[in-house]
DNA sequence: GGCAGTTTCGGAAGCGCTTCCGACAACCAT
DNA sequence: ATGGTTGTCGGAAGCGCTTCCGAAACTGCC
């Protein structure tokens, strides 16, 4: 079948010797249509290779059938595995996936003063990350369902993981293991540096220690950009302490990977020398044996998704949904050690 | 201003004092509309804060804007990477961008089977995956324009990298290394096992080692699936020879990375006891002081993007663009040292 | 001052589909 | 048989925009 673009539901209809309205009907499966017609209609526009015009369609019908993702930085793991999850059950509910990409702060200012997607679609779904109140102002313009994926939203519904839980986890884990000095390492995004990023992650650190009686020392806390160079960097001024850490905390495992390498370059061993700790799970984790606390992201994908069709339906849903955690205990952490032992056990 | 959604182009018209037709040509700065009167109308628009109908406006003058990116595996670097230099580009001349993720080879069948971006889009591009020839005949169907992202396609206009003259780079490191037994852990992707992918990853190797005098040994030869775990898997297989390889080439720095976790848990030094080399130049390659072969993912993106533009405007372009690769050497190669300088030097 | 040429603008006909509404036929129960 | 259902279909009016075409107004020129 050659690829005949111009063909139109009135053609089909007269090749299956029907009105266009009924056609229409058959093809969208509507009620009112005979078994017998409906399956003419069928397959004349099979056999003739026809698809109804989605302009057409949609403005007839006033319906869009399209969501927009608006997304940070696909280019890492989280959020692309997050857009994965969103895409699959969107896809599957018919819905088409428009994606924007806004990677800067540049982007995203563009994004919100021009707002492309305005009109183009049912909803929009911000995937992790938070949105100022002029933006969100901006978004209210679009009159459409916003939800938050994978962050955490005052303003909107959303699903994510609790940053306080997911933190405490690794925190406490710390803390069994007798660790009394412990770094963190905190992420803010670059691209919009005065953020509060993930704040639950912070609180945590302090409640923790709090809980268990320890004074927490400001010099153990190194907030950087969010990154493996800037994990590094981070562990690197922790490590300039007169008084280093003997464990430290990253907020995401990939801050952690930037830490564990200069601390191989540094000569110290994880986790004899230093225990490392961090949030996320990334796919690599488990190939550096890294200690974290796993959160299922395409699951969160998935869960957003649904819970913005049913927003679509006009059913109640939560406002607020919060996937659960589990520390994966790996190689990287170790019960601290007394000075003689650390020193004494030369292997 | 509220969210006034069901405004439309005939109301600004009235509000300016002009006919539809005069507001409909201000919007869309056509030709034919005095200064003053293009102004008023911007300025009510903007006022009410209208935005025209994508789904009428397209319907009218028979136009989409949009393009299809068919990606399969979004939440892998690589491919994040592509999607947002294509997304640049495609954002920045006016186009939406539509994602079809294709995570396996189910969604893949599906994809081509319905096309549901038949008629939604003036382009489509496909990211770094071969198109099976069927798959091609379906595409067809669409009508529209086809380019390849990161992958040589023979049916397509596409932008890549030069395979085998990046697997070249990181065999010949390993051979002025004065290795020659060389492993290779070669990848394909587990969503279609049967499709040789990258066959210039492998062909380089054949060569090189035959420019170099070197016979291949099959056993050093070996095949996994894509990801760390199975680069894992690969490397254990090339461990339980006889004659282990002195040094491995990776088809991809995943593989590597899970090449070098069996490594470690061996208890073997990198690249004292095992050099490796891949290709890419993934980011966490740096902080895991791998050797690579760099290619630059978004610009590729980019390129492609633009050579779309310039088919959809129907200029003459280039069917093949290469991107030039760099060899990056880190700390996971080194020279090969006798067999005496390797055990005596145990430091 | 009149005529051709140029701008600026409005009327109206679509773009390809959906859906309301009414027509008609075939069916049931009375 | 008759009236009322029920089921199936066609006519036609839009959906909100663009653009062709012609009218009107305005320019400049001899």
């Amino acid at each position: 079948m050659p690829p005949q673009d111009k063909l139109e539901l009135a053609d089909v209809a007269r090749l299956a010797g029907v009105s266009p309205a009924t056609a229409s009907r058959a093809l969208s499966n509507a009620y009112g249509v005979s078994p017998a017609t409906r399956a003419r209609v069928l397959e004349v526009a099979e056999r003739v290779n026809y698809v109804v015009s989605p302009e057409a369609s949609g403005l007839a019908r006033g319906t869009r059938q399209r969501v927009a993702l608006v997304v940070p930085h696909i280019e890492r793991w989280f959020f692309g595995a997050m857009v994965s999850g969103l895409g699959s059950v969107l896809r599957a509910a018919g819905f088409d996936v428009l994606l924007y990409h806004v990677g800067d702060s540049e982007d995203r200012s563009r994004f919100f003063e021009q707002l492309p997607a305005r009109r183009k679609v049912d909803a929009v779904v911000v995937v992790a990350f938070p949105v100022a109140d002029e933006e969100r102002a901006r978004l209210e313009l679009m009159g459409v369902t916003v939800v938050a994926a994978g962050g955490q939203n005052a303003a909107y519904p959303f699903v994510c993981i609790d940053d306080h839980a997911a933190a405490r986890q690794a925190v406490d884990h710390l803390l069994q293991l007798r660790h009394t000095r412990i770094g963190m390492i905190g992420a803010r995004d670059p691209a919009w540096p005065n953020w509060p990023v993930r704040p639950g992650r912070i609180q945590a650190y302090y409640d923790c220690l709090e809980a268990a009686g320890i004074e927490v020392d400001p010099a153990l806390i190194s907030t950087v950009d969010w990154g493996p160079e800037h994990g590094a960097e981070g562990m690197a001024r922790l490590l300039s302490l007169r008084e280093p850490p003997t464990a430290v905390y990253a907020h995401s495992d990939e801050i952690a990977f930037g830490a564990m390498s200069v601390l191989r370059r540094a000569g110290l061993r994880v986790p004899q020398d230093m225990s490392i700790v961090a949030i996320d799970d990334h796919p690599l984790s488990a190939f550096l044996d890294l200690t974290t606390v796993a959160q299922p992201v395409p699951e969160q994908g998935k869960l957003t998704a649904q819970m913005l069709l049913a927003l679509l339906r006009g059913e109640e849903t939560d406002q607020a949904m919060h996937v659960p955690t589990k520390l994966v205990v790996r190689g990287s952490t170790t019960r601290l050690r007394s000075a003689e032992e650390n020193t004494g056990a030369n292997m």
